[in-house]
DNA sequence: CGAAGATCATCTGTGTGACAGACGATATCA
DNA sequence: TGATATCGTCTGTCACACAGATGATCTTCG
């Protein structure tokens, strides 16, 4: 960030209210990261809103539609896919089968294993929250003029793609949510 | 914090959502969350790795930023700026003196503050890190076309602007920026 | 068949990090 | 002068992720 003002501006008295900060903000290069940042933290504060009725956030929103669509046989492997610790999965599991959206099952092949599946409350929510999410996303791009949020999509998708090439897609995105609802 | 578009009323955090990602699958709105993180995170990554030598990552390099460019008068108006507990700043510049890259001095004017100011060393590597943060953003867009990337970094600050208009965007960036990282 | 080892979900303990609150020192205001 | 606010620090607490151990079960191979 860093503005144009500067250090000999010090001068200030302290008792100034701290500076509601201007948004211009113009560093060589930072604007990239700056605008990366505030926008994906918008829409992370959308999202929240979108999905405030599910526990865990986020995360309880990927597992959720992780379970629904691709319906993983085990809990590890639910765990794996979206980046989560096994551990941490169960507790988040407990949490949604305490909840109503999700089962745990005895895989009658495999004793070991739980399969999780969603109830019917579950996919109601899931489908409910996809909307809001939708939503959101759209309302995150309202400062851009309609025909510029296609070609800004396309471009963050080419983008996006082109920088994760080798990467897996799936811990990615996992990972870099966990922190985001952090605060 | 604020929100600038609709999220109305958002007490409570608990959710948040994208849309994840297993690679196939084509839901609609899906590019764009997925991408927006995605991206992010390899940024993040990039950065991180930039900024390897500094003492909490991308944390201190926000930091040393805003000492060295905009010389805040008091920790505590520094702490704000980046939206980080003053608490959390204390240790936090603790480890900056520890390296050598910048000094508590006290205010004369005021005995109760103390100035952070970056001494040479900081702002060599502060200097140096610069570079190599660029050079990372440069490698980010290396999955576009060099014509489509100014096209993109204008969309992208100008959606980024749209969102946040009237937000704190210092607080912004640095909560975000937590979360990411996170881990 | 049966023993050894792998795998699954869970439980327990540990460490890290953020934050609230209290504190002494100082500044400001009435 | 006294009351109140602010600054930086310190302490305690809380949430959370992760490593490791555990009991149950499956698999493999002699």
């Amino acid at each position: 960030m860093s503005m144009s003002t500067r250090a000999d501006a010090v001068r200030k008295s302290a008792a100034d209210a701290p500076r509601p900060s201007e948004p211009r903000v113009a560093v060589p290069g930072l604007g990239l990261s700056w605008s990366l940042v505030a926008l994906l933290r918008e829409w992370s504060t959308l999202v929240e809103a979108a999905t405030a009725d599910l526990p865990h956030g986020m995360r309880g929103y990927q597992v959720l539609r992780v379970v629904v669509h691709d319906a993983p046989p085990t809990q590890a492997s639910l765990a794996a896919r979206l980046g989560i610790d096994r551990t941490v999965m169960t507790y988040l599991i407990d949490k949604y089968v305490e909840c109503g959206f999700v089962e745990r099952q005895q895989d009658p092949a495999d004793r070991r294993a739980r399969r999780i599946v969603a109830t019917t409350r579950g996919r109601e929510m899931l489908a409910d929250v996809d909307v809001r999410v939708a939503g959101a996303e759209e309302d995150l791009l309202a400062g851009l003029p309609p025909e510029d949020r296609m070609r800004f999509r396309d471009l963050l998708e080419r983008a996006a793609q082109g920088a994760t090439e080798d990467e897996d897609p799936c811990g990615v995105v996992a990972r870099a949510v966990t922190s985001v609802e952090g605060r």
